[in-house]
DNA sequence: CCGGTTTTGTTCTCACGTTCACAAACTCCT
DNA sequence: AGGAGTTTGTGAACGTGAGAACAAAACCGG
């Protein structure tokens, strides 16, 4: 016998699964501002870029909200889904590193509309300390450990520079935050129990690089074969 | 018989190890820097991250670089992995929407550092055209075609709100470009053929959230299940 | 020159994720 | 009330990726 929360938390969601329901919530939101009030899966998975029978599988871990034969209730399940996500209750935020990127992520409106309150900036720098950003202050970092027990912080934002983002990352961990997201091109250790997502732009590019490369090869490659195979014929 | 490119074009590398490879380069290169010149696939796991029989499966793709009871000449490997992913060559990026992440995008470092280049910003707001933004002059979105051709750019990057994403990548599909990089937080489709890698905050931010509620509900089952346990015996 | 040691490259197995296909279940119309 | 038409939820097949384990190949010391 296992203790279950109110909402089954012995249903196991894939990570593949987890990472696509913001995308749902999204396009369920933006159904529902154009005043849709029922959405079939097909619907659903056209607003949100991937196969219905996906979307299907996807929903079906959370629990069965669909009606066979008419599809969705947009607000029910909207609201089904940002309750799994946990994005009914407030975040409570710390960004760290308040240059170009910290800046940008200050300012994003994306953060309050989903949930996500950004309580504290904090920088090494002397030079920003005392700069107001987004309405919030910029405090040193050594406020950190202050800033998060206060205020109940779980989730950390490093946008510092490669170098210290580790040693950042290390403080964070020891105050007690246990969700890191990581804008530094570095790869961080963590402990057991901590998450960690990286966002890398430069990864991006070079992937799409490999691509783009690949597709300019394919069509040299291409056009080799024509000019062989027209040799040959 | 099929035409091969000098790299030998028949090899396929699977997605999950192409976005490994950045990472891998990265990891060479404070390698390099720190004046090491042979690794082993354990030392270069450990640097990123990664499951050394991981590693040298990754690296058996482009075909075999180490040398058995020795390691890997940690130049050598940085320069094929480079030539793989493309990035010996130089790669023209043009950036719409300079709000304040296109403007922490225009600064970033990482571009120059890695073979991209940013040859144009592009905003819509006649307010921001004309402004100079890391040594480049805002102009215009009317002129992407222009740019696009003249600097034969392949990749972009939209940096603008959600509203206006769909229709950039549209006029960006349209003028030749075949590799898109989007930050706003909006579905995109594109035709076949054209690349498109998301990078969103948001779904980041929620991914961690719902982890998070997870760790958080867990513990409490376990306390409720410790309470029940202690009950029953 | 040869056995021992190290480390790569590769094979095999397992787990995860995607997609297809279809039965179950619901609505609507007659 | 009953049958036709929809749409969900899920079982099964397939493909991709991860990790363990090991044989092949290089170096080293005597």
């Amino acid at each position: 016998m296992t203790a279950r929360s109110s909402t089954d938390a012995s249903r196991v969601i894939p990570e593949a699964t987890v990472a696509r329901l913001p995308v749902y919530l999204r396009a369920l939101t933006a159904l529902a501002d154009s005043g849709i009030r029922t959405c079939s899966s097909e619907d659903l998975a056209g607003a949100a870029g991937v196969n219905s029978a996906k979307l299907r599988k996807d929903l079906s871990y959370l629990g069965s909200y669909g009606t066979r034969g008419v599809g969705y209730d947009v607000d029910y399940l909207r609201y089904q889904i940002a309750r799994e996500i946990g994005v009914t209750q407030d975040w409570p935020v710390v960004i760290v590193g308040i240059g170009n990127l910290g800046h940008a992520l200050a300012n994003f409106s994306g953060f309050r509309s989903r949930g996500f309150r950004v309580v504290a900036l904090l920088d090494a720098d002397p030079a920003l300390v005392g700069q107001t950003v987004a309405g919030v202050q910029v405090r040193p970092f050594a406020d950190l450990e202050e800033t998060v027990r206060t205020n109940d912080v779980a989730i950390g934002v490093i946008a510092t520079p490669a170098v210290a983002a580790q040693d950042v990352a290390d403080r964070m961990v020891a105050t007690g935050i246990t969700s890191i997201l990581n804008f530094a091109p570095a790869v961080l250790a963590v402990p057991e129990g901590v998450d960690v997502r990286k966002v890398d732009l430069s990864i991006e590019l070079q992937i799409l690089a490999y691509h783009e490369q690949r597709k300019a090869n394919g069509a040299e490659s291409a056009a080799v074969a024509v000019e062989t195979d027209g040799g040959a014929a």
